[in-house]
DNA sequence: GACACGTGGAG
DNA sequence: TCTCCAAGTGT
């Protein structure tokens, strides 16, 4: 399976700059952020802007993080430009300005949780970890477990699977990198393409026939009259303002008042929205006001 | 472990 | 139209 797989990659991998041979640690970890339930067309246009803007994690640091929220622009779940800004400053404050290269350290930031703290210190660093993201439990659950789909949360057995593939040091990392193309391009959730994968005369799940889901149904996100479609309108307003907003402004974005109320309010709590005096509201300053 | 958390494209 | 889902994390 791993020669296959590797070959495979070599042959399909796509040229996406996080990759690219002048990539930075940095340049790595901006980008899992920025993808964590994101697709990469949506990403790379925002990853290269901010990569020009703040080539080092102490660029990043030095800025108010309002602008890494408005930076942000549209790619969704704004909190995580807010935990980038954070993880900027800690690097400078706990490891001087360098991204660490060790899982513990990176786990350690915030924002950052098991996937990405494996993701980067395999990818920018060449650690040997195994890489348990979306498209890689789907992989395994197809072709080691005999599953349309993983279990909804990452379970012991998955990571005892995981773990068990993995190779030797010198090829942990593509090979991690490698499974995860391979889930995102053929073994993908809605249509796999099995024609074109390197593994289809092994995988358990093709071998078993492809069996659909037997699990119980999994039940999408609501979003309409939702408090975070309440909170995405407000802070599109916010992002697309040059200064403090008035509040009345805010108020024209959603009818239903104690939604609206609430919505704001949580964004307060969150960091993610700033209060000023005069009914006045802005993205996050770092200065006190 | 269940939930909340944005956004927009594909089928 | 409407559902699904895309390199998860924090509580």
């Amino acid at each position: 399976m791993h020669a296959a797989v590797l070959s495979w990659y070599s042959a399909n991998a796509r040229d996406l700059p996080w990759r690219a041979p002048d990539r930075t640690p940095w340049g790595v970890l901006v980008s899992e952020i920025m993808l964590q339930q994101t697709p990469v067309v949506r990403v790379e246009p925002v990853w290269r802007e901010w990569l020009r803007r703040w080539p080092r994690p102490a660029d990043l640091a030095a800025e108010e993080p309002g602008e890494a929220i408005r930076a942000w622009g549209r790619l969704g779940y704004p909190r995580r430009a807010l935990r980038l800004h954070a993880a900027a400053a800690a690097i400078v404050e706990r490891h001087d300005g360098a991204v660490p290269a060790t899982y513990d350290e990176l786990i350690a930031l915030p924002g950052i949780g098991d996937y990405t703290a494996a993701a980067v210190a395999s990818f920018a660093f060449g650690a040997r970890h195994a890489v348990l993201d979306t498209n890689v439990r789907r992989v395994f659950a197809r072709a080691v477990a005999g599953t349309q789909y993983p279990p909804a949360a990452p379970t012991a057995a998955e990571r005892r699977t995981a773990t068990g593939l993995l190779p030797g040091p010198d090829t942990a990392p593509a090979w991690a990198v490698a499974v995860m193309e391979l889930g995102a391009l053929v073994c993908t959730a809605r249509s796999p393409r099995c024609p074109s994968c390197p593994i289809a005369t092994e995988c358990a799940w093709r071998l078993a026939g492809s069996p659909p889901d037997d699990g119980p149904p999994r039940r999408g996100q609501a979003w309409h009259g939702t408090d975070r479609q309440a909170r995405g309108r407000l802070m599109a307003v916010l992002r697309e303002a040059d200064g403090p907003v008035p509040k009345p402004r805010l108020d024209a974005i959603w009818p239903e008042p104690v939604q609206r109320e609430r919505a704001l309010d949580a964004l307060v709590a969150d960091g993610l929205v700033e209060p000023l005096d005069g009914d006045l509201f802005r993205l996050p300053s770092s200065r006190p006001t």
